[in-house]
DNA sequence: GCGGGTTTTGCACATTTGGGCCGGAATGTG
DNA sequence: CACATTCCGGCCCAAATGTGCAAAACCCGC
């Protein structure tokens, strides 16, 4: 990777999240932490970020100085979005959906993955096109405005002409009497779609939302290959689902 | 292999790719560095691409890395998005392609305004949705990475299922003899397919594009229905274009 | 088609840059 | 205050670069 490729992810990285520590980008990109160490002194030495001890913070932030974890549930869902992450291999279709859960994926890609990604999310769009290798497939149709994705009967029927190998939903509700089910009609029905056209469903959902109940029905259990939430994968609340026969992590 | 022929192939490969490697390019091409380094030096002495130590990287790349506040001739195109803006009516199907000129159109939409925009320009779509009352309608397809608008057939048949009442077209070179030029061939095929599918197209440009050439022709004067800069409507810059039957603002 | 000039290319060399590694100093943290 | 990280300043090696030069290819007028 070129340095001035590093540094503009390091960048990112830190526009996006207000913070990055050393060792993280360290992993991240696979460089000593020297190196890390050096990009931050050039990038703050150009006024581009802020460096402290153990990483660096975004200027902005510097400005408000208010804890982190300003959004509940937010640290969860980086926790999901790695997991998730980690079931990506170089050269794979992978379908997703939107929601926050997803656009935290998004931000956790390696920027050394090398896949394409097809989706109508606005939001996650805008993510994909910040990672270098990542190859986007825009889903086109009428822009949903309460969901930022694409919803429509073009939408369904471009999703039929493609068979991914993964796709990334996330659930607003999971249940083992109902599956999973949702509040939206246009957006069930593009996510039915989409579980069709993929070869493995990865559900990803904060643990609150497990065993709850949305009105409209997506799919039940077995249509989902992996459930992926920030608890252990051998938490008690998880048991039932690893019974009816999903991986869990 | 020519050098033209090589530094064409160069140039395809970062506007692609953001990044090449100097290692690459000599082995895909089998001459020695020493040509790839100086076809890059040429490269960016005419700002083709941005040479690093190891390769180059695209325009493009280097702006979201080090995003300047200060768009080129920003103020300018202001005053052209608020003439364009002037044109669209309540109910109207307006196309739109991508470029920091519309933009800066899509900014300047007045919130009481009731139309659907029709798009697949990414940075476009993210404005059009902050405002309250447009639909948008998102032109799906592979997403090119430089121009962050979808290109390809999918993208150019479901233009042709249109017919817009308007279509606002950001050009970069205008010019009495040869008509509207461009530099990128896929997105050239996009804006003729657009400009097919309107009743009205009006160009919009900064008046240094005006009497300007690219290598890719997209279409003659006759096809511009308005053309709007941010010169005085009788400035004698654009007095042949009105000469040639354009409506200029 | 041929001799002279220009352009392009490859090679050898010295130089610079990038990035990993290490030991001691500095900074957090309990 | 003790302990763990993190930072700093070298040091070193490999890779990329700039430069000068000579061979090869190309152009062009005669």
């Amino acid at each position: 990777m070129l340095k001035r490729e590093r540094q503009a992810y390091i960048l990112h990285q830190v526009n996006l999240h207000n913070k990055v520590l050393s060792a993280t980008l360290s992993s991240d990109i696979d460089v000593s932490e020297d190196t890390i160490r050096r990009d931050l002194l050039e990038l703050s030495d150009t006024g581009k970020l802020i460096r402290v001890h153990g990483g660096a913070l975004s200027h902005s932030f510097s400005k408000v100085a208010y804890p982190s974890n300003k959004v509940y549930g937010h640290n969860n869902k980086r926790v999901i979005a790695q997991k998730a992450v980690s079931m990506i291999r170089d050269g794979m279709f992978v379908l997703t959906g939107g929601g926050t859960t997803i656009i935290e994926l998004a931000r956790a890609l390696p920027p050394a993955l090398n896949a394409t990604f097809i989706t109508g999310s606005i939001p996650a769009i805008v993510e994909y096109m910040h990672h270098p290798n990542i190859d986007v497939i825009v889903i086109g149709d009428k822009l949903s405005r309460s969901s930022k994705i694409t919803v429509g009967a073009d939408a369904i029927s471009k999703i039929q002409n493609i068979k991914a190998d993964l796709f990334f939903l996330g659930i607003n509700a999971i249940d083992l009497e109902h599956g999973i089910t949702d509040n939206d009609w246009d957006v069930v029905r593009l996510k039915q779609q989409m579980i069709a056209s993929s070869q493995k469903v990865v559900c990803l959902t904060i643990s609150e939302k497990i065993n709850s109940l949305q009105p409209i029905h997506i799919s039940d259990l077995s249509k989902i290959d992996v459930l992926i939430t920030e608890l252990d994968p051998d938490d008690e609340l998880l048991k039932p689902y690893i019974n009816a026969g999903i991986t869990v992590m």
